[in-house]
DNA sequence: CTGCACTATATGCCCACCGCATATATGCTA
DNA sequence: TAGCATATATGCGGTGGGCATATAGTGCAG
C-alpha cells in the first residue's frame, strides 16, 4: 500500500480505513449533486447514526475532495435560505471512487476474517450481527 | 460515537475505522502472547499485506495499549537473540475488545451498504469481490 | 576481531485528519 | 429586533500514522 491512492492523501495509513467518508461522500454525490447539509442526512443510509460526526469534519472533507479535483462546487441560486454550496463528481473522482472501492473491499475481507477469528475465540456465531 | 471506546484514545473517530488495528492486535494477543516481531507477521493472517504498515507504528500501538491497561508485556528471558517484549491481554483489554468487535461490526455494516449503492450504480455484482 | 546482516525494539519529526467550539450569513417568525 | 433554523467555514488542540533513524544482541564471513 502507499502507492496507487488516488489524489487525497499523500503518505496513506492502512491501519486505519482510509477514505472511508470520502468514497460514501462521492457515492453519494455520484447518485446525486447535493450541498453539505444534505449529504450529512443522506449518510443516514450507509448507517451512521445522526450526529455519529462532526458536522465541520463534513465540510472540512468536501473542500479537500474539491481541492483534490475529485468534486466541483457551485453556489446554488435563488435558494431562499442561506447559499448552499453543491457539488459535483468530477472524472477524476469517478476514477479515485472505484480505486477506494477496491481497497473498501480488501478491509471488509480483513474484517471479516477479523471477525471470524474472534467468533473462533469466545464461541460466537455473531457473524450477522 | 464518542461515549463507550474501551480506553484507548480519548476523541474518538468514527468517519475513519478507529481501532482497526488494536483490535487484531488484541485478539492475536489473546490468541497467545507474542512479541511485536511476530505478531508482524501474524497480522497477515488478516490479509494485511507484509509490508502493509509500518512497523514503528505497530510497536507503538503495542506500547499505547499497554500504557492504556490492555495489555501487559515481559521481556521474554533465555532467548537466543535481541531481547522480546512478549504482550499479553489483560481483563480490560478483553473488555475493550469486545467493544470494539461491535464497534467493527456496525463499520462492516456501512461497508456492505457503501458497496451495495456502489454496484447499483455500476451494474457490478461484485459483492464478493 | 572487525565488519556486516538479521532480528528486535524504540523514538523524533512531520503531517493528515478529527472533534469541539466558534464565527458568519441568510431568511422566517414572533 | 430578537430569536431560531439552515448552511458554510475555520482556529485550536490532540491522536495517530509514515518515514527515517537509533540502539542492541547474535551469528557469520573474511
Amino acid at each position: 500500500m502507499g502507492s496507487k491512492r488516488g489524489a487525497v492523501g499523500p503518505p496513506g495509513s492502512c491501519a486505519h480505513m482510509e477514505h472511508f467518508l470520502e468514497t460514501c461522500l462521492l457515492v453519494l454525490v455520484e447518485e446525486a449533486p447535493g450541498h453539505g447539509y444534505s449529504l450529512m442526512d443522506r449518510l443516514a443510509d450507509f448507517g451512521f447514526p445522526p450526529d455519529s460526526f462532526n458536522i465541520g469534519t463534513l465540510y472540512r472533507t468536501l473542500r479537500r475532495l474539491e481541492k483534490a479535483g475529485l468534486v466541483t462546487s457551485d453556489w446554488e441560486e435563488g435558494g431562499q435560505g442561506p447559499r448552499r454550496r453543491v457539488y459535483t463528481i468530477t472524472d477524476q473522482g469517478r476514477e479515485s471512487l472505484s480505486l477506494w472501492i477496491e481497497v473498501i473491499k480488501g478491509n471488509r475481507r480483513r474484517i471479516d476474517r477479523l471477525l471470524a477469528r474472534y467468533s473462533a475465540l469466545h464461541g460466537k456465531e455473531g457473524l450477522e450481527g
